[in-house]
RNA sequence: GGGCAAGUGGCGGAAUUGGCAGACGCGAGGGACUUAAAAUCCCUUUCCGAUAGGAGUGUGGGUUCAAGUCCCACCUUGCCCA
């Protein structure tokens, strides 16, 4: 018979759920291994073969891992409140509650038939009040220690959702989600102040495995820079403006300051003549998008006609407006030092404003010099280094009383709210005077109320505030009438700390018992999309120092070793999705091919990290590999095939299992598991040769593929008469004895070109093998009668004959 | 404009981190089996060349006995930031 998946997957998923197979935490003797999936967005198109790339590496890492002696944790769950869910909905005209949980079943199906080996009896879900309960838990905390606070608020206003966004859902000024118009609106907000941990997410990074380029936008993202506040008086009268400089050791070379076109001050001191120039420059800003503003290579700007006094000369400098400054960032004026910044030297060439050298080192009729040199034209300062003027100029500016060495970061506080249903409330009462009281925790989970009408409002109102019998309630601890908060927590709410919930999903006495997250605790592998790189895991990672702090969550970092899996693309090469309908479901897959050449295939397009466009071909290929491995065990009448024999392995058969232990047992640690199986494949290729084939070696052959091709591997098992589960077998250890090679083959080089090639004892000494090397005929043609220069051994590699012309 | 990553056959991709470029797979060509097809098996497959040989990892330089790998400049693409 040949293989049918078809027969065998179902089977074993069957046996596998019935027998409790992927149940973790229950061998505390085990070291432990956490490895973990970015949950999905339970979304009404179900999953694609794209999302499976993450769950297949996961997967193939969890039963790998529980071959190899571990106590593995395996969990999935939902990410199931939030936007795409009730946008969903509400196109599909049904009540979140009810579509959601619909894709969630539809979600665990996909899953359960790839064969992944979840432990469903972990399974979370973030709109479920028994979860929510604890991302309530946690705002309250944050409220309690005054990291959670309401705030008038410039907001990313969207109207056609009818909610804020936070900065990394706008793209291009348009919402992530459809692509509506954004725009700047002040409205009372609930933020947490995640600032305050600006400084412990920066450091924490240096401790964790994540992927460098990850690193690096999230230290870019947090945006710290160090350097001064500095005033500066307006001339010829008595208040002024403060500006922030990262280049305090500079000010004796600021000739002009320039304020953006949104400051406050810009009316008021800009003088009648020059009042119409500057009203028209401030309109036409004000139509600008900021990307436009900091983007352009040409600099824009007017004179205001008013000065101020650069406080180290103490002389007059005009005061510009101009729009590369962004009211947004520091103070919204800087202090503009043409000599030693790029954008200030090309703002004073324009303009013709004076460059004055400070520092030396560079050749300001070119380009301004922003490197170090020593201290020039800068009164106390003369003769410093560039890093002990910076140090010097803070404390003239902290004696003078007139600035302060500050630390400025681009991340602001978190917006923590939306004008929404389908979300968390937020457990806050208000009385009468508008005062906030926390619920108290006893009363939590503070349900989310069932409406027939959730849609979103243009004004800004949020959908529970139209909940009369539920909004309407009394102050905690007294009789008086008192509202409940009708914004909703945003989807990165319960994301920030499911990974905690896993580890004991069902206490109702905390989010998670102390020792159990002590035992599980930092996950061991995380793996999701890199869009995730600035919001959720910021966001996720300031919770977690959080929930240390207030002594709850054992680690201050949440992942230990984190990767990207790259994208799987259609197979017109572009991105995936119903835009382009080059969908792939990957039950069309399993139906034809089955689970197992799925999950290979998937692996062997590539690194994990890499994107790859699907190929229908390549998943042909990986079901010939199969089927071959199936017909080395099997013949047409499903006979164990008379190959297999029980006679002790040939060294052979011993040379090639080892070797192929050893790489794949690597490569899948490693993630490499395009080239592990491409090792899997030359050792099927090499005992096709055979003509027999030692049972033994097809056996450990068969532990190495089990946790790629799970199910055919568990029949091939037990097809062999095997009464035990594979998926608990121990992992193949290989022996060094099958790995040296006595003879190996060396190529001749002359001149970097191989002329010949030669078989050699593995340990052969150089003087040996420069005789044999110099007797091949040819080579000969290549040396005769040319002067040897050099002679090069490298060992069981290669060697290397340099000759004269 | 700045930062980071990448660029290897017709395609997806391999190359002990300086040591035989193209593993493995797809596709293509040829052959065997078959009444025929599918499936399977065998051979070929970087390019030029009949062979000998030559060229070859985005482009141009450099270091080295030896460079896909290291250095410099440039081009292209992607991501992030502005």
């Amino acid at each position: 018979m040949p293989y049918r998946p078809n027969d065998i997957e179902p089977k074993w998923q069957k046996y596998w759920d019935d027998n409790d197979c992927f149940r973790g935490g229950n061998r505390d003797e085990l070291p432990k291994y956490y490895v973990l999936d970015m949950f999905p967005y339970p979304s009404g198109s179900g999953l694609h073969v794209g999302h499976c790339e993450g769950y297949t590496a996961t997967d193939i890492m969890a039963r790998f891992k529980r071959m190899k002696g571990f106590d593995v944790l395996h969990p999935m769950g939902w990410d199931a409140f939030g936007l795409p869910a009730e946008q969903y909905a509400i196109d599909q005209g049904v009540h979140p509650e009810v579509s959601t949980r619909k894709n969630v079943d539809t979600f665990r199906t996909q899953l359960q038939g790839i064969g992944f080996s979840y432990d469903w009896e972990r399974e979370v879900g973030t709109l479920d009040p028994e979860f929510y309960h604890w991302t309530q838990w946690i705002f309250l905390k944050l409220y309690e220690k005054g990291l959670a606070y309401q705030s008038e608020a410039t907001v990313n206003w969207c109207p056609a959702l009818g909610t804020v966004l936070a900065n990394d859902e706008v793209i291009d000024g348009k919402s992530e989600r459809g692509g509506h118009e954004v725009v700047q609106k002040p409205m009372k907000q609930w933020m947490l102040k995640i600032t305050e941990y600006a400084d412990r997410l920066l450091e924490g990074l240096d401790r964790v495995d994540y992927p460098e380029s990850l690193k690096a936008m999230q230290r870019e993202r947090i945006g710290r820079s160090e350097g001064a506040d500095a005033i500066f008086k307006i001339a010829g009268r008595d208040d002024g403006f403060e500006i922030f400089t990262t280049r305090p050791d500079t000010m004796f070379g600021a000739t002009f300051c320039v304020l953006a076109p949104e400051h406050s001050l810009v009316a008021d001191i800009t003088t009648d003549a020059q009042t119409a120039a500057v009203q028209a420059y401030v309109d036409a800003a004000a139509h600008k998008s900021e990307i436009d503003r900091s983007g352009s290579t040409e600099k824009t700007g007017v004179f205001t006609g008013a000065h101020a006094v650069n406080p180290m000369t103490g002389e007059n400098v005009p005061i510009w407006v101009a729009d590369y400054v962004l009211m947004s960032y520091g103070t919204g004026a800087i202090m503009c030092v043409p000599g030693h910044d790029q954008r200030d030297w090309e703002f004073a060439r324009k303009f013709e404003l004076p460059i004055l050298e400070v520092i030396t080192g560079g050749n300001l009729e070119e380009a301004a010099w922003t490197g170090d040199g020593t201290m020039v034209n800068s009164g106390f300062m003369d003769g410093m280094s560039t890093k002990d003027a910076i140090s010097a100029a803070i404390r003239w500016l902290e004696e003078q009383a007139i600035g302060k060495g500050v630390v400025r970061y681009k991340m602001r506080d978190w917006i923590f709210a939306r004008q929404r249903y389908w979300g968390e409330p937020v457990p806050i009462v208000f009385d009468e005077e508008g005062e906030a009281h926390p619920l108290p925790y006893g009363e939590l989970p503070l349900v989310l109320p069932q409406c027939e009408d959730f849609k979103p409002a243009e004004s800004g109102e949020s959908p529970l505030s139209r909940v009369e019998e539920w909004v309407n309630t009394t102050v905690p601890g007294t009789d008086k009438p008192g509202r409940r908060e009708t914004d909703t927590m945003p989807g990165s709410a319960g994301s920030s700390w499911y990974f905690l919930r896993y580890l004991d999903p069902k206490n109702d006495q905390a989010l998670c018992d102390l020792k159990i997250a002590q035992r599980w605790m930092p996950v061991d592998l995380y793996v999701g999309g890199a869009e995730h790189a600035v919001g959720h895991l910021i966001y996720s990672r300031f919770w977690t120092k959080f929930l240390y702090d207030i002594g709850v969550c054992p680690v201050d970092e949440p992942y230990k070793k984190l990767v990207n899996q790259g994208m799987i693309l259609g197979e017109d090469h572009r991105k995936m999705g119903k835009r382009y309908g080059n969908t792939v479901d990957p039950l069309d897959v399993v139906k034809s091919h089955g689970a197992d050449t799925l999950r290979v295939y998937e692996m062997f397009m590539g690194p994990l990290e890499a994107d790859a466009p699907w190929d229908t071909g390549g998943v042909e290929g990986v079901w010939r590999f199969l089927n071959r491995v199936w017909r080395l065990f099997f013949d047409d009448e499903d006979n164990l095939s008379p190959a297999i024999v029980d006679a002790a392995p040939t060294e052979d058969e011993l040379r090639s299992l080892h070797r192929t232990i050893v790489k794949v047992e690597h490569d899948t640690e490693a993630l490499r598991f395009n080239t592990a199986i491409a090792q899997m494949m030359t050792f099927v290729n090499e005992m096709t040769q055979l003509e027999k084939r030692s049972r033994s070696i097809m056996l450990d052959f068969t532990k190495l593929l089990a946790p790629y091709a799970p199910h055919f591997a568990a029949e091939i098992w037990q097809r062999l008469g095997h009464d035990s589960v594979l998926m608990y077998e121990s992992f193949p250890v290989h022996d060094e004895k099958w790995l040296v090679e006595d003879t190996v083959e060396i190529p001749i080089q002359v001149n970097g070109k191989v002329r010949d090639r030669i078989v050699v004892a593995a340990d052969i000494d150089e003087s040996a093998i420069r005789e044999l090397a110099f007797a091949c005929e040819r080579v000969k043609p290549f040396v005769e009668g040319k002067e040897v220069k050099k002679f090069i051994y490298v060992p069981k590699r290669m060697v290397t004959i340099a000759v004269g012309k």
